[in-house]
This record gives C-alpha cells, structure tokens and sequence, in this order.
DNA sequence: TAGATTGTTAATCGATTAACAATC
DNA sequence: TAGATTGTTAATCGATTAACAATC
C-alpha cells in the first residue's frame, strides 16, 4: 500500500528541480540541504523531510549529488514521460503558453491548438496551427496528446473538458476561473491567477 | 493585538467571492454554506469556519445574504482599493496579462507596461503605450502604480524588483521562476506556472 | 579524529473535521 | 412548533520543526 504524499510536497518538488538545474549550470556537484534551503527559503529539515519521503538520495556528511537529485527528482515528478499538450482557447493567454519557453527543459512540448473563433482558426502561433474546435477528438488521438489546457472563457470550460475527456485525454491543466467536473481518474489542476492576486491585495491592506 | 489570518483561508476566499458574484447574477438573495460549498467542492463547515475568522456574517437557520457577503470579502481582500498595476516585461506573458478581462472585475486596472526591447517600446498593447524600462522610477510616481507584475526572465527579475522597490511600489506579483528577495513590509506573490504543470505530472503518473 | 551533514524519531504547531447549542 | 442553518468549541488529523544518532 503505497503512502500519500502531500500535496505541500509536491509543490516544493519543482522548486527543488528547477534550483538544482541551476546549480548544475554552476557546475556544483554536491550540495547540502542548508545551501538548497538558502537558495529558495525553505528549511533544510523540510528539504530531507521531503526527499525522506522517496527513499534516501543524500550521503551522510557529505550532502546531494547534484545529477542525481536533480534526476531522481524529476522521474518522481514523471517528467520523464515528455509529456504532450493541447492547448483549447487560443487567446492570449493559451498564445501566451503555446510560446512559454520554460515547458521545453520540463519535457512538455504543445503538440496542438484548438479554437472556435473563426478569425484564429488556421492562423499559425509559434509555428503550428490552430485547428477547429470540432476537430478535437481527431486530432488529440493522432498526435497522442496527453494534457488538456483549458483557456478558455469559463462559460465554455466544462463543455471543452467534457470533450477532452471523451477523447481520451489524460489530465487537465484549468485556467478558467471555475470549478470543472472530472472523473476522479483524471487529474486536474486549476491555476487561478485571481486566487494569487487578491491574494497580494489582501495582504497589502494589512496596517 | 490581530490574530494571523492562514494563507490557505485568504487563497479561499477570492473563490467565495467569485461564486457570490455568479449566484448574484443568478438572482439569489441568500445562500447557506452548504450550497457555496456544493458549488466549490469545499466542506460547509471549512467556509463557515473561514468567515467566522473575521465576524459574523449570517443568519442562523437562514444563511448569508449574497450581496453583503460578497462586499464583505471584496474588503476583506482589500479589493475597494482598486490597486493599480504595471507590468514589467511585455513578452508574450506580459502582453496576455495586460489583456486580462478578469482582473477589472476585481478592482485591478493595468496602467503602465515597461520592457527594454527596442522593438517593442512604443507599441501600444490594449490601447496602452508600452514604455521604456529606464523611465520606470517616473511613471510609476506619476500614475500611482501600486503593484509591479514581474513577467521578465528570470536573470533579469531581481534588478526590475529593486528598482520597483526604489520607485515605491507597494506588492510584487512575480511570475519569473526564481526567488526574489524583498524588503519584509513589501508583500510577494509568486505565481510558479511550472509547479501547477509539475504536480499535474506528479499525478498523471501514480499508477 | 573532528566537523559536517543526512535520515529519522519525537514534539509541536496549525488546519480541518465533527459535533452541537443557539436561534431564525 | 419543527426544520434549517449558523457560529463555536472540542477532537482529530496532518504538516512542520526540533533533536539527535548514524556516518561520511
């Protein structure tokens, strides 16, 4: 029976990832749970907490292989899967993440781009082509897309999941500000940029 | 002396007051816990429990009144301030976030873009001219800007937050994937896209 | 060896859930 | 009145922090 990892855990992951790519190109081989904690405010008891979960990755005295946390790390986040998006709502938000470059060192590549606007179906963002909404199903099995990116109005959003799923999509990455419906087999992670900046508002207003 | 208030209730409650808008517009007058918790996938107690932090705000064995409830987390959240932002870097990100529809109605408005490529100084993106990165310190005093939107790379982000800093800028809402240090009475807000996308990874590949 | 640093257990802290009296 | 629903206290659960033995 495998053990729950929580979800506080693994949103430190790809911090850790993402630090440990950078001090690779700092050509650091080793390094400490004090130094990786320094670097992004993190406690190092947190830090081997949460690798502690996985197994033991570090040598005693010494500290981390660089390499190989980085990669271990990694293949627990399933980067190693190469993972291939459609993004459904081509405006500019879904232009925006159809030309974000900081997917490609992650192993995620935008393999297609849905919309239903007639005016952007058949222009090109990024070197590849919008498609039809209709087109959807077709073509998410042809290219073996795994993730469904949702930017679209949140009106549309359920339907457009609801279509996704039904071909045969395999997890949901939602920016329309609204809760969406999905089979519990399918994960589905909502980025809600309201949430960050009332957020900061809130914080703001405090004396 | 102010009780601290849990990130994890502030983070829910900009999704109270996105659904009390809905059910406005759907003409409720009252709403019981239970029914905005059935609309967000969150327990009727867990809501019940986040607005007692701050008062009462319903009635026994009728529920809250929508309207009031509603303007009551909008100040909570500090959103009457009606905070003002500029956005610093006018990439493909930046440029989508100066094109948000949802942040106006929450009290957001964009009024200044900033970027250091020559090519893109003097476009105008939403009807906004974009300026160069070294009149910052001015602009910023001249429209009020309250909150810098760093959508910069992430070599580049700690210098655009200091001279945020220097130009008094009162919150930062960071979208580059790297940690940034600032003064203590300055709020941040990271906004990691690669965290959402990782732990979507994380899930899609346990068995 | 002495100093550094991990991995792990125990202690603490904080958040969520459950229960229920108050009351509309 | 009976049914519904809040606000609040108590119980539980889970996450973080502290401490330290193991060991490089």
């Amino acid at each position: 029976m495998k053990k729950t990892i929580s979800q506080a855990t693994i949103d430190r992951l790809p911090l850790y990832f993402r630090t440990l790519r950078l001090v690779e190109a700092e050509n650091m081989d080793i390094i400490s749970s004090d130094e990786l904690g320094r670097r992004l405010d993190i406690t190092p008891e947190q830090i081997r907490k949460d690798l502690a979960t996985f197994g033991q990755f570090g040598r005693k005295g010494i500290g981390y292989d660089v390499r190989e946390l980085r990669d271990r790390i990694g293949n627990i986040l399933g980067l190693h899967n190469k993972w291939r998006l459609a993004i459904v709502g081509v405006g500019h938000l879904g232009g925006a993440l159809a030309n974000y470059v900081n997917f490609a060192p992650l192993g995620f590549s935008v393999v297609a781009l849905f919309d239903n606007d007639k005016e952007i179906v058949g222009s090109e963002v990024n070197g590849l082509e919008v498609n039809d909404a209709s087109s959807m199903e077709k073509i998410i099995a042809e290219r073996s897309v795994d993730i469904g990116v949702i930017t679209v109005p949140a009106s549309e959003a359920q339907g457009v999941v609801d279509s996704l799923i039904a071909a045969g999509i395999k997890g949901i990455w939602n920016f329309a500000p609204i809760k969406l419906n999905v089979p519990i087999d399918i994960p589905l992670v909502n980025e809600d940029l309201s949430v960050g900046l009332s957020a900061l508002s809130y914080h703001m207003s405090q004396d």
